[in-house]
DNA sequence: AGTCCACAGGAAGGGCAGGCGA
DNA sequence: TCGCCTGCCCTTCCTGTGGACT
């Protein structure tokens, strides 16, 4: 007969030596004391904010630069300056940060003017209203509270794409009809080409002042993991080595310092379950792996049903043996729609139509899950030519997950 | 040059759930 | 309670597309 362990399951964990030392500082949305190689655009972005310190409306401005230059770090270090220098010599300004990209929060217009009123103090319903009752409620509280407000409206290309660009140009317009305020906009976005969409009049107006954010280098990175690692692990806990392979990593993926820093502390957690010490090389493998896993499995576990049906339409036709006579395997909208609707039937799906299909399989093909490519096929027809994006062992992992909620 | 195919994708609007104010 | 507003998901209708075929 075994023995009951009366000690606590957890107390393993207590007594368990930790690699870390601050998990807090290797998450990319800690702002360090310090930005490095960032000294040339945070001057940039000070210089341009400071006249806001002297009373006057700063120009509306715009930084631009790929996925983990820091953008968004240095606008949220800037805010932290500025807040501090404001609360000492009692100035009246505001500063607000909306990420766009927020779903629910901020990605319609309505859902922006009600964040930026909860984030001012006011109560605002989440639905109900006309929106052009929430712009008045905003404006009148800024005007109200005579204060400079400056506006930071992060991933803005992701609004503008979906609800336009009307809401930025009554924004640029307001400073006109507020009397005792003014609304400086400052708009980061990663789409390098967002300004060229834009309506002229809004383009005139917001794009007064610009800053570009370059990718870093390998060496830039490394440098910015190494003042990380320095307070999130234990001393010697990673190698310089392995510091290395994590920026040359993140270099290779376009500078994304997120990446990097994401990498780095997967690769700290996988060593510290297994119970190791140190860091290794291996454990920066298997962190990018893991990354990219668990990125797609959440993904697809998160999507409505009716996609996941799109999806299993997809691999199933990929798992369907090749056709004799046929050299590749080509999947169409309609095969998949076809699939699409069979798998509808066997699982008691009510189907979409045609058009809507075809919107969820170009859904999937921004989610990176597949690739679907306008062909024309001559007098066969214009279609999409659709295939998987992902790796064998990331398929078997979307396969299960399908599977278990669609059946066979 | 004209026709044809199999869609792509835009526009408009329906239906629904949920909230507000009279 | 009712009318009006919102976002969201969806359908219906329509025009456009581009290369093979006639």
């Amino acid at each position: 007969m075994q023995l009951v362990n009366t000690n606590n399951i957890f107390a393993q964990y207590v007594e368990k030596e930790d690699i870390f030392n601050d998990k807090n500082t290797l998450s990319s949305s800690f702002i360090p004391q310090k930005l490095s190689h960032r000294d040339v655009e945070l001057q940039q972005l000070s210089s341009m904010l400071a006249p806001v310190l002297r009373g006057y409306k700063p120009n509306n401005l715009f930084i631009y630069g790929t996925c983990g230059t820091g953008k968004t770090i240095c606008a949220k270090f800037i805010i932290n300056q500025l807040q501090e220098i404001v609360r000492k010599n009692g100035k009246n300004l505001r500063v607000v940060y909306i990420n766009c990209k927020m779903k629910k929060v901020a990605d319609t217009e309505y859902r922006l003017f009600a964040q930026l009123l909860k984030e001012l103090g006011e109560c605002v319903p989440d639905t109900g209203l006309p929106t052009d009752v929430l712009y008045r409620r905003f404006f009148e509280h800024v005007d109200n509270k005579a204060t400079e407000l400056i506006l930071i409206l992060d991933e803005i290309d992701t609004l503008v794409k979906k609800v336009g660009d009307d809401f930025l140009y009554n924004l640029t317009r307001s400073n006109q009809e507020l009397k005792k305020s003014h609304i400086t906009i400052v708009g980061i976005t990663n789409d390098l080409s967002f300004r060229d969409n834009l309506d002229l009049r809004v383009k005139s107006s917001l794009s007064e002042e610009e800053i570009l954010f370059k990718p870093y280098n390998a060496v830039q990175l490394k440098d910015i993991l190494y003042e990380r690692v320095q307070g999130g692990f234990k001393e010697g806990a990673v190698s310089d080595t392995v510091l290395s392979k994590c920026a040359a990593l993140a270099a290779q993926e376009h500078g994304d310092a997120r990446r990097a820093l994401d990498l780095l502390r997967v690769a700290g957690e996988i060593a510290e379950r297994s119970g190791e010490m140190l860091v290794a090389e291996k454990h920066i493998d298997m962190a990018q792996q893991k990354i990219d896993l668990d990125r797609v499995t959440e993904t697809i576990r998160g999507q409505p049903s009716q996609s996941q049906a799109v999806l299993y339409a997809i691999i199933k036709l990929h798992d369907k043996p090749v056709s004799k006579g046929w050299v590749d395997k080509r999947l169409l909208t309609g095969d998949v729609f076809n699939m699409y609707a069979n798998i509808c039937k066997a699982n008691n799906i009510k189907p979409l139509t045609q058009r809507r299909v075809s919107d969820l399989i170009g859904e999937l093909d921004m989610l990176g899950v597949i690739t679907a490519k306008v062909v024309s096929n001559g007098r066969y027809g214009r279609t999409r030519d659709i295939a998987l994006a992902v790796k064998d062992d990331m398929l078997n992992r979307i396969r299960g997950i399908l599977q278990e909620r669609l059946g066979n």
